[in-house]
Formats: structure tokens, sequence, C-alpha cells
DNA sequence: GATGAATGAGCATTCATTCAT
DNA sequence: AATGAATGAATGCTCATTCAT
């Protein structure tokens, strides 16, 4: 019974767009087995040779967006000397994922919640790395003197609400492309933070 | 059958409290009426007295706590006589109701999906009126010239996104208390805008 | 919280009406309570004070036409001397009554399945009643000679059946009234039983 | 989770007999899935891989035995070349198809009904085109001068309620058996259309 | 690898009926 | 005589998952 042509290294990454497609339109709790199956033609059944369980399936998608996420943010943060360029290279990269990889992020929101305890909390501590990486790029502008006197936890976690929620009314097809949104981003967060202008600290 | 000393005007407030609390805690989908029914002592099909079916309850609840919020900033809104004034006055008012209601706040931001078609676009268009508010705001303190020369739309929806994501992180038990969370905002938004600082302007 | 003016004796014909139209045009399992006490201007629960049971309201409907049905037929047949003459009697008024009560004969027809097997039996009664009456007038048009030579019960059954059965299609704003359809079926059952035309006996 | 040994092909057959003694006994209405699950074995939302909602399985029922029975009748009616002939043959093929399948003519008689608005026109679509099989016969004996002056739509309807009515007091272990009824029907049914007898015609 | 057939547990909802008021 | 509020038992159906083939 197995389709000609079939192998494992081509049908998961079809499963995986098509599942990113359709939480992201429906939701998880929403979408089914059933929708997916038709959506990559195979019988329901069938998908269990490439994830154990829906729920590891949405872990998988979720988890392995982070991580690239994170690991990218760091490699790009390892060339920069000072706080303020660090915050700007993580603004702008940041920004960068979720316009790339919107449908993935968008879940990543919104979805993460149908995870059970222990997924989440591992999901939660990637997270947090990346949480810690903002704000230890905050504490060193501080201490650097470029940002203004700010409360960094609250600060970090509006701009990452910000920032993340870009993928909750970004379109593909609307009128904001990257470049500006990379942009404003890297502008309004250097503004919220109270950053010394360019060229103005003594 | 008739339980003693019941009265609808008492049972509906005891609904409502909580189904939010199930809502907020585990989501739309997967919350469900015999949970509910558990929680406020009746038996499931007893809870169709209150709402016709379970979207019509989700969307009772999250259309009434939008529409209290755009009369209370309409309300307080019309006292005020400057841009920079009224920027000020809906912050604090929107960062108010996310934290005194953020239950259903974030109800509102995360299970709105679930709203059929129909439900969802009345839904948008009460959201609308909102988003008009502050689109009206920037666009008076632009003209006032007490901000930058920003791009409404995306400052708009930043904003937007960045108040209204207060609910996905804040916990009441928390250290943010409410009148620190106002200064913030106001502060950091006023930044955010480019804001001409008091007694700058020439 | 009685509604004023309100009588047993004024309400219950009127509940008795809405009831019969409303198991007419949904079938008496699809019907229900709420229907009804929508179309009485009540709260379903008030019907209770009319009949004790949704079942026994069905009975009541139509084990009250069955006798009404039979009644009048003997008494109809009570003047009658001949078989022949008895024949045309009763099919005559079997008709009448089917299109004159065709609602509650349909219901009889079509949902009597509906009763408990002790009501279904005490129903069934009745109408061996006027399944004998029919019997006994066949019989006796053998004896005298009127009719052929024909198989009394399937005979019965059969043309019970099709008069009964005009309900199933019968449609008051149709061209046929009740003066062609009872002529037409008195030939045609005379016929159908071989009846010797008027005149003809030896 | 798959009984050993269970195929499609064996399956069907069991649950449409089932399910048709089921609505046979109870009325579409008042028969369950659960009692059905039971019957063949399996639990009640296995069902839902052989029919797609309880309706369409009635409907299903229905239109099978509907469209066997029109088929075969207008297969037998080629082959005759006269009115009388045909008439002979349609009553005796419709008769023996109450009988021998009196259990879905009976469902079809009393539970079509339950059917949907769109469902029930097609039935009726289909029903219409054996009614119009009737009328053609009844038209062309007319016009042969093989039976009397009677109105066609009154006699047919008649005809056709006598007939289809069989199923519902056939019982297959009475004392009736398939040849007296088709013979007696066939007879029945010339007199009752005023047939000129045979050989009389001059 | 893939399918066909089934499970089992759950789910929203309906509805006749009850009874304190 | 009527209502408002609730019950309880069922009902059709969905869906992730399993496993023999």
């Amino acid at each position: 019974m197995r389709t000609p042509g079939s192998r494992s290294d081509t049908t998961w990454p079809i499963i995986r767009e098509a599942s990113i497609s359709l939480i992201y339109e429906h939701g998880f709790e929403s979408m089914n087995t059933r929708q997916l199956a038709e959506l990559v033609q195979m019988k329901p059944g069938s998908l269990y040779y490439y994830f154990s369980s829906k729920e590891e399936l949405l872990n998988r998608l979720v988890t392995e967006v982070l991580d690239e996420i994170v690991d990218d943010l760091e490699l790009k943060l390892a060339d920069v000397d000072t706080g303020l360029g660090g915050l700007d290279t993580f603004i702008s990269g940041l920004v960068e994922w979720h316009v790339n990889r919107h449908k993935e992020t968008y879940i990543a929101l919104m979805d993460t919640r149908s995870l059970s305890e222990e997924k989440l909390a591992r999901y939660m501590e990637s997270r947090d790395r990346y949480d810690q990486l903002l704000d230890e790029i905050l504490e060193r502008c501080r201490r650097e003197g470029s940002i203004g006197d700010i409360p960094v936890r609250i600060t970090r976690l509006s701009i990452l609400t910000m920032i993340t929620g870009i993928t909750s009314w970004f379109k593909p097809a609307g009128e904001a492309n990257l470049d500006d949104l990379r942009d404003f981003y890297v502008t309004a967060v250097r503004r919220f933070v109270g950053a010394v202008p360019v060229g103005t600290r003594s």
C-alpha cells in the first residue's frame, strides 16, 4: 500500500507546511487531522508516521522556529560591540523573523496555550533565553548610558509584545514591507527606551 | 425540579464570572460546558437558559467589554482639548481597562478567533471604532505639531498591540501595579511617537 | 401569575387546535412542547395543566376523533336496511370524516406509532370496532347476494387503507371537493367489491 | 483499534439490514444510533464511517428501493403492448415489491416526512416517475377503450395509496401469500377502473 | 510507508417534565 | 392558572488515535 515515490524526507516538509497553514488559519484546537490529511493527500492514520500526536506536531512546529530565532539572534549579536548596536540588531532581527515566518510565529503566539504543562514549560525555557538576551542588552545600554533610566522588565515585556504582535496584524499582501517595518521598529524602540540620539552622547 | 431560591439575576452573573475564568484559563475551545456547569453547580443543559450556544456566550462576553471600553474612552476624551492630552487620556484609560478587566480583555485578544464569520465581523466593526479613536488623536497631534512625523497606521497598530498585549503577561499578583503601568505607558507612548517634551514646544 | 381572563374551557380548545396543526405539519416526534407553548402564547410548563404528558395529548387527540367517527357511522347505519345501502353509507361517511377532519385523521394514520403499547392497544380496540362494522356490512352484502364472491378480510383492509389514505394526499385547497370524493369512492368501492349494478339483480 | 476481520463490504449490508429493522419497528425519529450500533456490534461513532448523518441513512434507504422499484417496473412494462396488460403488470409488480420488501416500503411510506426539504423534494421527483407511469397506463387504457370513463388523477392516487398501504398491515407470517395478493389486486383494480371484461369488448 | 476500519471518550445541545413561587 | 428556573436523561456527532492488513 505504499504510495510510489513517497519518501519521508519529502513528505515531512509537505506535512509541515500544510499544518502551519491550517493552524494559522483555524487555530490549533479548531484544525483537525482530517483536514490535514486531505491537504497532503493522505489518510488521517498515515500522518502518525510523521508525528506521534497532534500536540507533538504543534510542539515541534513552535519549538523549531523558536530555536532558530534564538540561535540566529545570538549569532548576529556576537559581532556587536555596543549595547545600543545590540538593541538595533536584536529588534531588526526579531522583526525580520516575525515577518518572514509570520505564520509560525503567529502560531507560537496564539496556540502555545494548547501545549501540555511539561511541553509548555520546556517551550518557556527557550523563550526565556530570548527574554534574557533583550534584558542583557537593555542592562548593558544602561551601564553604557546610552538609554534613559527605564524599568527593564516591563520595557522588555512591552517591546517583545509589540514585535511578536506584528504577526497578529501583518498581512504579506499588505502595504508594509520588511524594510519599512525594520526601520520603523528600530527607530521606535530607540525612542521608546529613551536612547540618546546618535552623536549626542558626550 | 426547580432549585429553591434560584433567581435569574443572581445566576447570570455567576455564570458570567465562571465562564470568564474558565475561558481565561483553558481557552475557549478547550473549555467545555460540563466544566462550566459544574463550577456554577448546575446541569449542563440548564446553562442554555442563559445563552443559546457556547459561541453566543463567548460573543456576549467579548462584545460587552469592548463596548464598555469604547464608550468609556469616548466619554473621557470628550473633556480633553489637546491632541497630546487625548493621547495621554486614551493610553491611560486603555491600560486601566486591560489591567482591571484583564481576563475578559485577554479572552477578547485570544479567543475572538472562535467566533463565526458574522459575529467576528460585527466584533471587528466595534473594534474599528477604537482604532479610529486613536488614529484621530494621532492625526490631531500631528496637526498640532505636538508629535514627530510618524506613520500613523503602523504607529497605531503597534501601540494597540502593546497595550492590549498587557493582558498576556499581566498577573494581578505580580509586582506591577496599575498606577506604575499607567505612568509607564503614558510616558513610553509619548516617547514612542516622538512627543515634544512638555514645555519644549516653541 | 394567572393570565387575566384565562379559562380552562377556552384554553383547551386552543391548545387542541394548535397541537393538531403542529403534529400534522411536523409529525408527533418532531414537534415539541416549546413550539406548542409559543403557538398558544404560554410557557411550556403551563401546558401541563391541560395534559399530563405529551403522549397523553396525542392519545386524547386520536382517540377522540376515532370515537366520534365510529359513533357517527353507527348512527348513520342504524337507519339502513340493505347491505349495499350500508356499504354506501359507510364509505360516504368515512370519506366525509377524512376530508372534514383530515388533519386529525392524518395524525391517527401516521403518529399512532408513537403511542405506548397499552395506549396503542386501547386505540386498536376502538379501531377494531370500525373494521368489524365494515366486515359485517360486507358479509351481509354477500348473504344478500349484492356483491361478488370476494375475500372479506383483504377487501376490508384495502378499502380502509384507501379511504383513510385520502388524508395523506388530500389538500383542502386542492381541486377535489367533498361531494366529488364521496361519489367517486362510493362508486369505486361498489365496483371494487363487484356489486351487482342497481336494477340488475334478478 | 481496528476489529480484526472487519470489511467494508460486509459491514454496510449488516448496518443496512439492522437500520431497516430498527426504523421499521420504532419509526425513524424514535430509533437512535446507539441502538443501531449495539445491534451491529459497533460503537456509535463508527457508524459514521458508513453514512454522514442519520438523515442521510434514511435517505439512502428509501431512495434506493424507490429507484429499484421504478427501474424494475419500467423494465417489465417495456414488453407489454396493451394498456390493460400494462395495468396488470404494473399492479402485479408493485404488489410484489411491497410484499417482498415490505419493511423498506413501509419506511418509505411513513418516515419520508423526516427528510429535509431538499431530500424530500428529490425523493418526490423519483416518486413522480411512478405516478406518471400509472397515469400513462390509465390514459392509454382509456384511449384503447379498455376501461371506463374514470377521473385519472384520483383513480391513480387511490390505487397507489391502496397498494403502497399494503405494507401497513401486511405481516409476512400472516395468512395472505404473495400470489393471492397479486391476483386479488390485479382483479380488484381491474374492477376498480371499470375494465371491460376480457372478451367482452366488441 | 500507507490504508481501511474501527474505537472510545467526549461534546454541545435538546427536550419533556417538575415544582417553588 | 400560569411562570421562571431548573433537571436529567438522552441524542447525534466529532475526532485523535490504533492497528491488522
